[in-house]
DNA sequence: GTGGTCTAGACCACG
DNA sequence: GTGGTCTAGACCACT
């Protein structure tokens, strides 16, 4: 069951915080194609903010073609988890490169940049979440 | 000399560039320990931008201990070029820790993100800048 | 055999969708003059989505004399696959005059424009679609 | 100088409006490269509608990239009249192909569909405006 | 009921 | 002064 959450108390824009929401949840499967998601109005209601940022969330949702609007009837997911993960791999590899030009310039080697990344993975490999 | 320069064109913060620009700077060795800034007028003036932005710019500087205003004298350059790429690569450590945190997460593995990185530290290696 | 289908996840309104949909058969042949259409409950029914969306697509089909409703006895066709190829041989005249309107005051030259439509008619006529 | 309209009368959305009038403006040189457009209170006040009305539409010009926002600077046009001119040739472009696929499945031939244009730019070509 | 546009006006950080 | 987010609530067409 689709549980969109926001923090109330937290930096990040509220309608972005929906969106990467959404996001998460069909990347988890909590979220497939071809399911509804709540009215802009009910989920407004829920969450105890304007039905007008949620409209801004679902029209940037719309735009980046992850779910559709279908006036007078709701709004479906159409991006699977698959599009979507192949997205965020994309924009990570980018960030990666960024990231490591930065480091590069700044005079940090290769091996430490690995270094610092390797304690990470290890740790996320044996962690459950 | 030292010649601080802003782009208007740019989305970063104007404050923000010339705190960065000063750091850069720093760096470079085209300012060096006890080294005066030009006054927040003069520079003001120079940029033709407003003296509360480079006043920002420079309470910021001195929050960071980067540099020291002297009442009725200026402000001086109190941090080294050392001490400045010591905390940089202690901020890029960081970086690649988050981002190593969330290429985990998203089912990235270990060797296709130094891959990524790799291909920068080489390209960079034979370069000059 | 009429089967008047709808997509929901189409962005194109329910009730146009009918209507389109009806005015396409009957320029293939599927429907003739004087069949009937289902009745507005029975497609209802049949498509799963609202009585009220069908009974609007109809009033539209009456109001462009293509259907004729007789109370208490359900919907007939009136018009003929000749009468409607040419009200839209005429409206496809009128795209095309206002899209050369639009293209010239763009700069687009003539050839250019038919070059683009050519392109798309030689494709066509080999095609059986 | 700048004239940004709208028809408070006309179909389109106020936005819409605000955003072709601007690209319109840019493509006759009236507005160019690097001028500031009118900020988003004074041009809500000039045209007697909502700032949030502007808002919208300053956003996005600036996801078209043919804006940046500067925030507490204003918002300046990046794109050039010719990278603007060039977006619609294509988009027109695409245009004739869908109406010419449309015209060819529907018995229209391409003498015909290029007659009805002829006539356009033929009047267009005398024309001064 | 649904999505979507618009108005009105508050608030924020930045220049 | 600037752009930008958010709330509150009206209105519209469509289901």
């Amino acid at each position: 069951m689709a549980q969109i959450t926001v923090d109330l108390r937290k930096r990040q824009l509220l309608f972005e915080q929906i969106v990467d929401n959404v996001k998460e949840q069909i990347m988890n499967g909590t979220l497939t194609t071809d399911d509804y998601l709540p009215s802009v109005r009910s989920l407004a209601n829920e969450l105890g903010i304007n039905p007008n940022t949620i409209q801004k969330a679902y029209t940037e949702l719309e735009r980046q073609e992850i779910i559709r609007s279908l006036p007078g009837r709701g709004s479906i997911i159409v991006a699977t988890a698959e599009s979507l993960r192949g997205t965020k791999l994309g924009a990570l590899g980018e960030k990666v490169r960024e990231l490591a030009y930065e480091a590069a310039s700044c005079g940090m080697d290769f091996d430490e940049f690995c270094r610092a990344a390797k304690a990470v993975f290890d740790k996320e490999g044996g962690d459950d979440k």
